[in-house]
DNA sequence: ATGAAAGCGCTAACAA
DNA sequence: TTGTTAGCGCTTTCAT
């Protein structure tokens, strides 16, 4: 807060020759009849004096803050980009979001950020699938503060008003099947332990993928946080591809970083790729536009997950004048799936799987 | 706010048979003497109802949120790990700080979000070198809430308590001193135009670093954003080789996405790196660790500028108290550089300049 | 069409 | 050691 006094509604009112009434009449624009005398008289004091509002009172007064709360596990990559869709999502319909980044998925930064938000008396709360106990959660937002979930699988609905999923699951489905119209005839996944839930849900794509072809295919997959670099991942999957047989190697990574060192690692041994090796990533990452050969990956929608969260979330805060601004598609989509909604992802594909 | 009515200090005050005055000293711990059997009533009343304080009120009562508010024109690379480095720091220090992206340098959105913030009434403000006017900041932020700005050169003093950047200046100094250590005697850099303010610093600092070097070498630089493909830039920096004779080119690139971009063209033309072209890149990117050289970079350390925005703050917001807890060294630089700190950047060297 | 007044939940003198 | 009370700046009901 500044030192020097601020201008508030009572100055506004002196200057005006009004009550502090009729200013909060007139600044908030309510359909209460008024001179036009009288607003203008307002609207020119709150200019001259350089009002602003003090949204602490307002709120404190009015019981709800228009504020969001979001927590998401760092701003880098994805997740930073779909805060950014949220912030300008939440202002389209009439909120402010904060965002606060529990630096990796560290539950005790997870739930202090949680805490501050509570105190602060948010409207709503936005997270990732969360780190922290299911208990300390239920402890924690039990209060009454909706809670929309993103990305988070398999959390019990009374903790939560709803969640909205990338859908790795038929995502990764697509990409088994692109490698495989592109000639694979062995398939990889590389996984990445560390970061369960997401990659159980690529798993599972995989493994769908896998059975639905119309004719078998030799397939493996690692973990790459099991391994000590990528070469000796890349040892192998050599060894593997020996046993299977010749043919074409399709692989699918993680995501692009992860993809893009082990396609590296594939090139610096001589293999070309998409001669011999087929190679996707998951997120349609800037890097992928940079590399050599172009790395074929699969979009996040980050605009259309952040539209299912804030629709999710107005229909829990009851704003049916914000929902009334909602596409109809939109609304029947999220009335079909439920609480849980999925984010279709789209495959981009490029020269690292051919053409 | 939720729809539930929330526990309050009046409900505590009656469950533990006390005014709210007594609830209030406890609770904010406060230097007044009070018995240990209030203390407990008190504790054992707040933990039975759940209590969580309103920190609207608080603040308006207190006329002083310890929130801070920052603008940051992305959450994507440095940006993000900035703001994140900045949100545990403020919590160190006692203060919660929420965070804003730009969304690339839009001045409107930008103005939106400093208009909220100071609605807010956050303590203090910690914005980029800012994309609105001149004239617009100084009049939204003319009220009084102090403003410390990072990576913004050139601002007029009487806007902002204090600026802390990066010193791309010495930093791309010491790169072009050890690409000529390195044996290059042509020097090229490549820059970004549409990032103005920060690629002028890095043209300052090569253009030092040419003028100490103990021999002069030839020298060119081009601006990516004026063509087409980096494929074009290649073409032009072939050309100028030629003219300028054989030799090893040392290159710097505006960043390490821009500049692996660009070293991915060199070795697709069929040139080896670093055996004929040296490349370094400026950001330390994630990037650099999975690239084939392992690209040089220059480290841009977060921390550290996190730390001076912070005292620079703290010191704007007269907080002794937090201001006591920070380490000799900081106080005795910042008090040396003044309103404008220099963050020092640190070269990691790799492959793709040598050894 | 405008205003008086009672809160919202908390802090901070000051009194007891 | 504890309690009373006057705000903080704004919203909102109810009179006028």
């Amino acid at each position: 807060m500044s030192r020097k006094r601020q201008v508030t509604i009572v100055d506004l009112a002196e200057a005006a020759g009004v009550s502090i009434a009729t200013v909060s009449n007139v600044l908030n624009r309510r359909n209460v009849p008024m001179s036009s005398e009288t607003i203008r008289k307002v609207e020119q004091a709150a200019e001259q004096l350089g009002y602003r509002r003090n949204v602490m009172a307002a709120s404190l007064s009015r019981k709800k803050s228009y504020e969001l709360g979001m927590l998401v596990p760092s701003f880098a990559g994805h997740h930073g980009r779909f805060a950014e869709e949220m912030q300008r999502m939440a202002h389209t319909y009439g909120y402010h979001l904060s965002v606060f980044s529990a630096a990796g998925f560290d539950p005790e930064i997870e739930k202090r950020h949680l805490d501050v938000l509570l105190q602060r008396r948010v409207d709503g709360l936005i997270c990732h699938g969360l780190a922290m106990s299911q208990e300390a959660t239920r402890q924690l937002v039990g209060v009454g503060t909706p809670l929309v979930l993103f990305n988070a699988w398999g959390w019990p609905t009374d903790i939560a008003v709803g969640a909205v999923n990338l859908d790795f699951v038929v995502g990764c489905d697509e990409v088994v099947n692109h490698l495989y119209e592109q000639g694979c005839r062995t398939i990889c996944y590389i996984g990445k332990s560390s970061l369960y839930a997401t990659d159980c849900q690529r798993r599972i794509g995989v493994q769908n993928g896998l059975n639905r072809l119309s004719e078998p295919v030799a397939s493996v997959s690692f973990d790459a946080d099991s391994f000590a670099s990528i070469e000796e991942l890349l040892d192998q999957l050599e060894a593997f591809r020996a046993e299977s047989g010749p043919g074409l190697v399709g692989v699918i990574g993680f995501d692009d970083v992860l993809t893009l060192s082990f396609m590296s690692a594939v090139l610096r041994r001589g293999y070309r790729v998409p001669e011999e090796f087929l190679i996707a990533g998951i997120n349609n990452d800037p890097v992928t536009a940079i590399c050599h050969p172009l790395l074929t990956s699969l979009a996040l929608p980050a605009d259309l997950q952040a539209e299912f969260v804030m629709l999710l979330m107005l229909q829990a805060l009851e704003d049916n004048a914000a929902l009334s601004r909602f596409p109809q598609e939109y609304l029947s989509k999220a009335e079909r799936e439920g609480h849980e909604i999925q984010i279709p992802l789209q495959l981009v594909p490029r020269r690292s799987t051919g053409r």
